[in-house]
DNA sequence: CCTTTTCTGGAACGAATGGTCCAAAAGGCG
DNA sequence: CGCCTTTTGGACCATTCGTTCCAGAAAAGG
């Protein structure tokens, strides 16, 4: 059935050591020459199966977004309530602040920040990751009032949206350099608002 | 005293063009010629006057920093409470959300986002900038918790990088798209921590 | 006016950028 | 075995990058 010669290297891992590229560098700033090295592939075999610099990017950071809701959603699934799913992704994230992974941030918060409200298909696919995010908070938002883990009263979309924003502020305070006990403070009063 | 052909360039117009640059583009995609262009200078004049393009960038971000925090204290000296100041600051950010100036961010969470935790001056001056946003926070705290228009019991500094938080996330969810009204809520719900 | 000091424009630098192209190697299938 | 499709490596493309350099213009002081 097949004719030719086989793909020699996994296309998935590929774009997954890209994504890599483009997490420690930035959209802009990961150049093609340390995306090959990465992925381990000649030119002509990028631009075969990636189409170019944007196409791949815009891969790797919905590859990114898809497994960053999933593992979300797998984590608000397995939390005994949605309140505590909160906290532990919070306070985790916070805890983890002088750590290597840390530093690089998350993807999506960096790319919307690099490229803010541009008109292309990277800007609004970081828009859409935002979005993502917000949503599954929403939904842990849902569930919490429904349980009684979240006070009831707000609206759990307006509550979403500011989680979205505890959570880009965190990353953002990591980045600066915040150490894992500040860190862990600030989040703690990023939480205080589910009561 | 004297001698020679004096400046014909007012070096702090060119810096504040070059920050207009480097505010719109950030530090690396910023180029030298899209520099060149907005100072309206020569080539060699630039790197006579600044160095190179890292120091210029430094020279840029710090006035951006002095500019901001002196504006910070201004607001803040001017306010009725300090709660008043800080209330207007989160809430105006959020109702200019969908401006032009909103588009750009803050030059100091851009850059804390983008250069993270890099072992360069860049990258140092921008984790500075962000310290002195807490610390004017914290002074409003103490402020306000003086005065009574801020609730007591917290720790300045635990609240005061709550609100830099708070800043840094609402200016990530407007880079994402979020519109006025939607930020607005999110920014509400900040401020609730301050009862 | 002429020296002195500085600014200025542009040419030139090598390196790196994202992207194209082609000849050759490679492996599955008839 | 040999065909045929596809991959692959590397040469090559023009452009841009940040930076250096130099010859000449310009202006203030003596």
């Amino acid at each position: 059935m097949t004719r030719g010669r086989p793909i020699a290297y996994s296309p998935d891992e590929a774009l997954a050591a890209a994504l890599q590229v483009f997490w420690a560098s930035g959209y802009e700033a990961a150049s093609t020459r340390q995306l090959l090295d990465a992925m381990h592939l000649s030119r002509s075999s990028l631009y075969q199966a990636f189409g170019n610099k944007e196409q791949l990017f815009l891969a790797a950071l919905r590859r990114y977004r898809e497994t960053l809701i999933a593992r979300l959603e797998r984590r608000l699934a397995a939390a005994p309530t949605a309140r505590s799913f909160l906290e532990s992704l919070f306070l985790e994230t916070a805890g983890e602040a002088a750590s290597e992974r840390a530093a690089l941030g998350c993807l999506i918060f960096n790319s919307a920040t690099e490229l803010g409200r541009r008109d292309d298909a990277p800007a609004r696919e970081a828009g859409a990751g935002v979005a993502a995010i917000t949503d599954v908070f929403r939904r842990a938002v849902e569930q919490g009032q429904a349980e009684g883990s979240i006070a009831p009263g707000r609206e759990p979309d307006v509550l979403a949206r500011y989680l979205t924003l505890g959570m880009a502020g965190l990353r953002t305070l990591i980045k600066s350099g915040t150490d894992p006990e500040e860190a862990r403070q600030a989040a703690a009063l990023v939480l205080e608002v589910l009561d």
